[in-house]
DNA sequence: TATGAATGAGTGTTCATTCAT
DNA sequence: GATGAATGAACACTCATTCAT
């Protein structure tokens, strides 16, 4: 990957995310890479090769991070770092994010194995989690927390949330830190 | 709204949905709809302006459903009828949605303020249902099930999920209806 | 069928002759005709859709004449006939069948059905014509002439040639015509 | 001329016939003939340039052959190798000789001075050939024969047709063989 | 109201050619 | 000699929009 490649690849994540993918011309990417046009396209072959080419950077970071959790083994940890996934990764990469949501409902990508992949491992190491705590319907347990977190990604990137009181407020329905005060939720164990 | 006006509508909806919006010709609108394409641009004025009518009479009839559920009296109903709410919407108009979402992300939305009217509806019912249901964090309490629903709506989007099951849980964790089996879950309410 | 669409048919024609069919840019028709570049695809669709109209408008008038030889009884009109289209074609619209060469070896065309109809046609009233006069191998003889005169057209596109005495020629061998000295070609009737 | 050039000129003569020389780009005749696109360039200057030096490689051996039928003295024979020379060509270098037609129409060719000497170096052989067995118009006789053989070589190169027979056909018009059969043509010498 | 011919700015992509290494 | 990254000028084609009828 020579600088240049790496040069497009960021200058067109940049875009993609501000404009969208469909309103980006490649003509602008070049631009602002100060590059020729024609260069994307030998070294992505095209448009849309190039958008694959910063999704599949931005799954390599992801992944890593996913098999960190699953590795654990402490069931409350593993739920506590789940929960803390979303936060992270879109802190630190809220374009690439962004982008991803975009996508996801433009009916342009089937969203490359490799997110299926992470899914399906944080979906596993949740369930244990859930199954070793105790949890009666553990799969049901784990589709909510999994649906919650999309709908928080999702608010992340379009709304302005105090995520860090959210989350914290999280957590403590799921007994995995303690209340500040001492009054009990309502919200049940199923 | 004339005949021609709402098949050109039903149309626009149709394919806006199935190709996103950007990659739908107005071409291809009229031919589908069978009128020309000037016909389009005389009643609507743009593409643009198309897509706002198909946006605005969704919201109306929205609106409609918030309004019911704001004017409920007894607090677990609203929670209840909240809950529902997703379920019925997408079920009823899944195309719709289906644009509404793709539209989300896609940089392109004027968020029509119709749409923030019902989100700040629904919003304060339900936080006014759990403030009187004695929720010490109601304000929280309504911003997680917020987050949840709209997560819970994404995925009926753009996943399998067998919904009925999962919205009885989560009735069952808001203590909305009984749970099948006699066990409690863990989760606490903050 | 408009005057526009007409008059980049015209153009198109012009230029495809002058320059070849690949090296001329679309572009260039439209200015030439003075037409927006769009128009010329929303009438013929892509710049093959313009070629093609152009053959077949072409082929419609080769069609024409051959059949009306094809009417004819007397073998030796037949033969008469046969000998002089390709100088009458080729006198009327020199562009039309410099570019229908060009495009023979371009590995661009399959020469569309029509072509092949009336080298068909042509070959059958000729195969008859030296039948009847009781040429030995009519075929051979049909495929000779037949040879000869793709040889003749090809000349008379790419070569300063004296079409007329060549033809008078021609038909002299043929017997058709009376030769103007007394004296006999070696040529024999096989 | 290096091995790596000679490559590249096969290489590029089998693509020129195949695809025709505008719809080759320089970049696939480097990747089949595992060279780098430079070195194209490097050799022959410009695509045009590799052109030339294709046709001149060709042309060098078709004057060998022209010089060695202008070298005869019997009529006959000069005669008969003039008609066997194409099929002799095109049997042998195929892709060559569908290349050098496809460029004749193509508006393409600066006409490289040494086919004119060939053709002319056959012309003026065949004259005297006629001449010198008495037909009362060589000239006329060398146009309709040179003219016949253009024809046969564009038929043996676009239509399947059974060369060897009709050779012999017009060897048996020509006198230059014994027909098979008793039968005389009709054909005279003019 | 309704048509559809016409526009023109833009789009992704190709390709011969150059040049630093 | 040989490479391959890089260029930039084209190119065919698309599409929202306008307008005469």
């Amino acid at each position: 990957m020579t600088e240049k490649q790496e040069l497009i690849l960021s200058v067109a994540l940049n875009l993609f995310a501000k404009q969208g993918f469909a309103a980006t011309p490649t003509s602008q990417i070049a631009k602002e890479a100060q590059v020729s046009e024609g260069l994307i396209f030998r070294h992505f072959g095209s448009k849309e090769g190039l958008l694959q080419a910063i999704l599949e950077e931005g799954q390599a970071r992801v992944q890593a991070m996913v098999n960190s959790i699953a590795e654990e083994t402490d069931p409350r940890r593993i739920i506590t770092r789940v929960i803390d996934l979303p936060v992270q990764l879109i802190e630190q990469e809220r374009e690439f994010w962004g982008l991803q949501f975009a996508l996801k409902y433009s009916q342009k990508i089937l969203p490359s194995k490799q997110q299926d992949t992470s899914v399906i491992a944080l979906t596993k190491a949740l369930y244990q989690a859930f199954d070793t705590l105790g949890y009666d319907y553990p799969d049901k347990e784990t589709e909510f927390l999994m649906i919650f977190l999309e709908g928080l990604s999702s608010a992340m990137l379009t709304q302005d949330i105090q995520v860090n009181s959210l989350v914290r407020f999280v957590k403590v329905k799921y007994d995995l830190v303690q209340a500040q005060s001492s009054k009990k939720t309502q919200l049940q164990k199923v």
